[in-house]
Order: C-alpha cells, then sequence, then structure tokens
RNA sequence: GGCCCUGUAGUUCAAUGGAUAGAAUAGAAGUUUCCUAAACUUUAGAUACAAGUUCGAUUCUUGUCAGGGCUACCA
C-alpha cells in the first residue's frame, strides 16, 4: 500500500537538506491533511522548523513547495499560507491510488493477524427489558467488535447475562404474591416485559408496605427493611443459593421468559452473540478466589464476618467483596467471570468491557483485584466506558419508568421510515417484502448511527424528535447516496458501459471533487485502525457522512452517465462504484445495511 | 466532604498543540424541462471565566463558576 504522507515526509526532508542544509529528523516533519476551508490535499508545518530555516516563513515554504513540485511526481502544485505549506497531488498519485484501492480485495479491511480479544456488551439484568441506555451499550459494543474484526483481530462478542441476585427475587417474590399464575403467554405479553412488570409492580407495593410500617411508628430506615416483600426477596436469595428445588424452577420459568424477550429483541436489530455467560455459573468461582484470597491475606475478614479488600493505598477505598451472610456481591462475580473467560478461551489477549461510565470505579477496582490475584492478563482488561443517554427532560431512571423502551423505539423508527418513505413516493416498483425490507434498514440505520456518532466517552442526548430526522448527518442519507449510486450502476449496466475493470492510466484529467473522492477512500484503512486502537466507532461514522458529502457535491456538479461513453464516463462510474463499496463496508462497520434502492 | 467526567453557534455533534474553530439542524436566499431534491449551492451565527506553559491553546497545567457520575452488605 502506498503511503502516501511517509513519502512527501522523505521529500520534504530532501528538500530541507538540499535547499537549507537543514538535515531534519524524519520524525519531525508532520504532515497533516488540509482543513476544508484551505486548498490542498496535506499540509506541511513549517513553524517548529523556522529557527534552522533563516528564512521568513513565506519564503521558506516557496522554497520547498517549488523544490517538491520539480523533484516529487507526487505533488503537482502548491500554496503558502503563513507558516502552512498546502500541496496538491498529481494526477500520478491519485491514479496510483485508485489503483491500489480498486485492485484491493476489501480495501481498508486487513487480513487476521493472529490476535484474539473478547468483547462484551449489553449484559442485562433478567429483571426488566431493554431500553435506550443498553441500546448505546449493544451498537457500540457489536460495532467495536466489527472494526477491531477489519484491523484484524479475532473477536469472541460475548455478554453476561446477570441472572441471579436480590434484582430477579424481587421479580419472583412479586410474581408468587400478585401474579395468580399468569404467564407471558396467558397475558400475550413479551416475556422479558412481562418480568419487568412484576419488578415495578414490586417497587410500587414495597413503597407502600414501608409507609404502612411507618405508620404503625416504625422509623424509615427501618421500615425499609422489614416489609414483607423485602423480606419475601430475601429469603428467595437465600433459599436459591441453598439451591432450594422449588425456587429455582420458579427462577428458572421467570429466566426463561425473559430470554425470550431478549432474544426477540436483539434479532429485530440485528445483533447476535458468540457466547453467552450467565452470573449464576460464575460467581461461585468468584466465591473461590475470594477465599483463596482472603487465606493468602489479600483480602481480610470483619468481624461479621463479611471480606473487604483495602484498596486505599490505591486511592480506591475499602470494597466488600462478600456479604456477612457469605451470600455474594456484584463484585464477586465479575471476578468469577473474568477468570472463567480466559480459562475458556486461553489464546485472547484483552478483554473489552462495554459498560456505562457510572461503573468507572468499580472496573478500577475488578481489575486492581484481578492483578492481586495473580492473574497476568489483568492487565490487558479494558472497560469501554461509554456515556449516559441522557433525555431531554433529564436522566432516564428506570425504577421512576422514566425511560425508553428498546422495542417501542424500534417500533417508532420503522413506522416513521414507512410514512416518509411513503410520503416521498419513489416506491412504485416494490413489493410489499422489499418494503419491510426497506423499512428495518432505514429505521435501524437512522438508529444506529445516531447513537454511534458521538464519541463514545461523552454523555449524550437523546431527543426523540430529532433522532427521527432522516436529513443531514444521519444514517439514511448515507443510505440514500448508496442508493443513489446504485442507480447509476443499473444504468451503467443497462446501457453496457465498462466499470469493472476500469484501467486508470490513460485517464486525462481528474476534476477537484473527484480526486477529494479518491483521497478521501483512500484514508479508510487508515481511519479504520485508529477508530480501532482508540475505541471509536464514531469515527468510522465521521469518515461515511463526509464520503457521502464529497459523493453528492459531486454528482451535483458532473453528470455521470453523459452520453459521451468516453473514457471519462467510465472512470466517473468507476469512481462511483467505488464510492458505493466503500460507504458499504464502512457501515458495515457500524451494523448499519444498506439499501440498493431507496 | 473525597474521587472521576463534561462545559464549543439557538440546538445536537466535530476539530493527533497549528491556519480564517468544521458539520448538521432550526433561520434567510436560491437550484428540478438534467443520472433519485432523503440532494445541492449561498448566507448569518460559538470555544463558560481568569491566569500560566508555548512561536502557536478548544486541546496541556492551575484556579473560579456551572452540570453530571461514583463514593451501598444495589446491580
Amino acid at each position: 500500500m502506498i503511503n502516501i504522507q511517509l513519502e512527501i515526509k522523505q521529500i520534504i526532508k530532501k528538500a530541507l537538506i538540499d535547499s537549507f542544509n537543514y538535515d531534519c529528523n524524519i520524525q519531525n516533519i508532520s504532515i497533516d491533511t488540509t482543513p476544508k476551508n484551505f486548498e490542498g490535499f496535506y499540509t506541511f508545518i513549517l513553524f517548529p522548523h523556522l529557527k534552522y530555516l533563516k528564512f521568513n516563513p513565506e519564503e521558506a515554504g516557496n522554497i520547498i513547495g517549488k523544490y517538491l513540485v520539480k523533484n516529487s511526481e507526487i505533488i503537482s502544485e502548491f500554496n503558502v499560507v503563513k507558516g502552512f505549506l498546502n500541496l496538491d497531488l498529481s494526477n500520478v498519485i491519485l491514479k496510483d491510488l485508485f489503483k491500489s484501492i480498486s485492485s484491493s480485495k476489501k480495501w481498508g479491511y486487513k487480513k487476521l493477524d493472529g490476535e484474539e480479544v473478547m468483547v462484551e456488551f449489553s449484559s442485562p439484568n433478567t429483571n426488566k427489558p431493554l431500553h435506550l441506555g443498553h441500546l448505546r451499550n449493544i451498537f457500540l459494543g457489536d460495532s467495536m467488535s466489527k472494526i477491531l474484526e477489519a484491523n484484524g483481530k479475532k473477536v469472541h462478542k460475548v455478554q453476561i447475562i446477570n441472572d441471579r441476585g436480590i434484582h430477579i427475587c424481587k421479580s419472583m417474590i412479586a410474581w408468587k404474591l400478585f401474579s395468580d399464575g399468569k404467564t407471558p403467554k396467558s397475558t400475550d405479553i413479551k416475556g422479558d416485559k412481562f418480568v419487568g412488570d412484576y419488578y415495578v409492580m414490586y417497587e410500587k407495593e414495597n413503597q407502600k408496605q414501608i409507609k404502612d410500617l411507618i405508620k404503625d411508628g416504625m422509623i424509615e430506615e427501618e421500615a425499609s427493611r422489614n416489609t414483607q416483600l423485602v423480606k419475601g426477596a430475601i429469603d428467595l436469595l437465600k433459599l436459591w443459593e441453598e439451591k432450594d428445588k422449588s425456587t429455582m424452577e420458579l427462577w428458572e420459568m421467570m429466566n426463561k421468559w425473559v430470554y425470550e424477550g431478549f432474544n426477540s429483541t436483539y434479532k429485530s436489530i440485528g445483533v447476535n452473540f458468540d457466547k453467552n455467560y450467565y452470573e449464576s455459573e460464575t460467581y461461585l468461582l468468584g466465591k473461590e478466589n475470594i477465599k483463596n484470597g482472603l487465606n493468602n491475606n489479600l483480602f481480610n475478614k470483619k468481624d461479621d464476618g463479611s471480606v473487604w479488600v483495602d484498596l486505599s493505598n490505591e486511592k480506591l477505598d475499602n470494597k466488600i467483596l462478600l456479604r456477612s451472610d457469605g451470600t455474594s456481591v456484584y463484585i464477586t462475580q465479575d471476578i468469577g467471570t473474568a477468570i472463567k473467560r480466559f480459562q475458556d478461551f486461553p489464546n485472547i489477549k484483552k478483554q473489552i468491557y462495554t459498560v456505562g461510565n457510572e461503573q468507572d470505579y468499580h472496573f478500577k477496582v475488578l481489575f486492581k483485584i484481578l492483578e492481586k490475584l495473580g492473574y497476568e492478563w489483568a492487565k490487558e482488561c479494558y472497560h469501554l466506558s461509554y456515556g449516559m443517554v441522557d433525555l431531554p427532560d433529564g436522566k432516564m431512571k428506570s425504577r421512576e419508568g422514566n425511560v425508553v423502551d428498546a422495542d417501542d423505539l424500534v417500533n417508532h423508527m420503522i413506522k416513521t421510515a414507512k410514512i416518509r418513505t411513503e410520503e416521498l413516493g419513489k416506491i412504485d416498483d416494490f413489493d410489499s417484502d422489499d418494503l419491510i425490507d426497506l423499512y428495518n434498514k432505514i429505521a435501524l440505520g437512522a438508529l444506529k448511527y445516531y447513537l454511534l456518532r458521538v464519541d463514545p466517552k461523552k454523555k449524550m442526548l437523546f431527543d426523540p424528535d430529532e433522532s427521527i430526522d432522516f436529513h443531514g448527518n444521519t444514517g439514511p442519507f448515507i443510505q440514500y447516496t448508496y442508493a443513489r449510486i446504485c442507480s447509476i450502476i443499473r444504468r451503467a449496466e443497462t446501457l453496457n458501459i465498462e466499470y469493472g475493470n476500469y484501467k486508470i492510466d490513460d485517464l486525462e484529467n481528474i476534476s477537484l471533487k473527484q480526486k477529494k473522492i479518491i483521497d478521501h477512500i483512500y484514508q479508510f484503512p487508515n481511519i479504520i485502525e485508529i477508530s480501532s486502537d482508540s475505541y471509536s466507532p464514531s469515527l468510522i461514522s465521521q469518515f461515511a457522512y463526509d464520503l457521502a458529502k464529497l459523493f453528492n457535491s459531486f454528482y451535483q456538479d458532473e453528470k455521470i452517465i453523459d452520453g459521451k461513453n468516453n473514457e471519462t464516463t467510465s472512470f466517473k462510474i468507476a469512481l462511483s462504484h467505488l464510492t458505493s463499496v466503500t460507504i458499504k463496508n464502512s457501515l458495515e462497520l457500524l451494523g448499519v445495511d444498506v439499501p440498493k434502492k431507496m
């Protein structure tokens, strides 16, 4: 592959020697892409070198610029603005780029390099349905998996299902007390929603019971620990850890309902996992490791029997690892799960946890504990921390019912896609299956792009009205550009215009807009690499969007199928085709499908 | 209180220490006898505040102000 920036650096190094007798270390020569509002493709910044050149910036820039145009095949023109030397690429190099892009099997995607990684995402609790926050998590994890793969890693996609613990016991006790034996089937409610309803019922009824106890003279703190429901849930948790038969049966039944619901949601958003981990299968391993740690004096036991780790030396405070009654807490199973995963997949180099930034502290503690326990790989664990999704009226709070349900949201997007598409009325030649497929692609494209275009680390606002906009910087806009190109390709084919094996050598002229497209596509491998290394799908969204913008501008300016059917026509079609493939491949990394017509 | 994160156009997002701070949307004005107007073109509008480091700071450091998160024998 051609490395333009490196080649420019090398020739600049020569220019500095020949023109100024200044031997500059190539690492100190920085070549940036030229910002949009200036003319050129790449920019050499002179400031750091001025003191060695003994010329003012303008003069030095001109001298170097002239040298490059004369001595390099790559550079055709230049301009100097203050201390910035902006360089234009020559037809020769652009043709080379075009050739290497079009001859590549899948431009930008690397071959497997033998390294294995594990990506965890979604990881729901089994007491409530998936919501908007999960969607950011899921799309992020899914997209990162694809990006890592494109960057040459073998990826294992997993989730940890928090299937045990006090939260599911709350749903269980509520179901036992209030359900009259109803089931998702008998009520025709989706399984995860059904169980979630009982969780909500628990919270509501429990509040009532607390109030009643306070009325009877109990203080609030005591009351909140002594309701029939709280005691019932705690009893169930104990019975569960003792493997009580009827408790296990109830637990299994309710979890099964939830999984059916989850799977249907995952299917609707086109996401799947290579392996599921269940907290119920890993928490014992966690306990075991904590006991070993205790025996090795890594942890300490309080008088009441609870087990703690002291991380105050690491500025992380004391953290509980086992309750006084011996039951495990959240971090217990995380310890077990991590260990189990490295047992199951001994070749994985690292593990990536896609979890919200509210748990930054939790993961620092977790990794530190694993390190203390002597696991070398603990240093390779990475918390892919992302910001919360806020609603216009504030944060989502599942306990207060202020959540955007994932299924509702997806359905709403599909409905909106349908309405917008029908309004535009370009769908006469679609049959009904095509339409369903199209609405799905647009709806999910809009949603995924909306959630992925923001830097993961930052919190983001979800505005329901804006998210369903299909204009501007949105998924459907990029999909539309793709569909447009497909339409051109179809027409080229009916006209028998050759573009597939287009040889660019004889082409005489390349317009500026065409050059910009080639150069942009040329950046794709770089973008994938940076995006992979920095765990940031938003760079891919930005890339795809910019490409679509560049293409639309070109499309507006230059008629592609122009009736001449000459060398230039074939080139424009071939370039359009390359653009469409790159749009498709970049959106693929976001988990977004493209329609051939829309 | 302690620890962590974030403050950029009216709004939602960009900008490996570099230029005249980019987009989108909302606003104003245009483009369709022409390959899909979900498009294109033009226009107006922003770095919370104050110091410091630097040739150069939205970016790094410190302080102030504002917002969010964590600090549970919840997950």
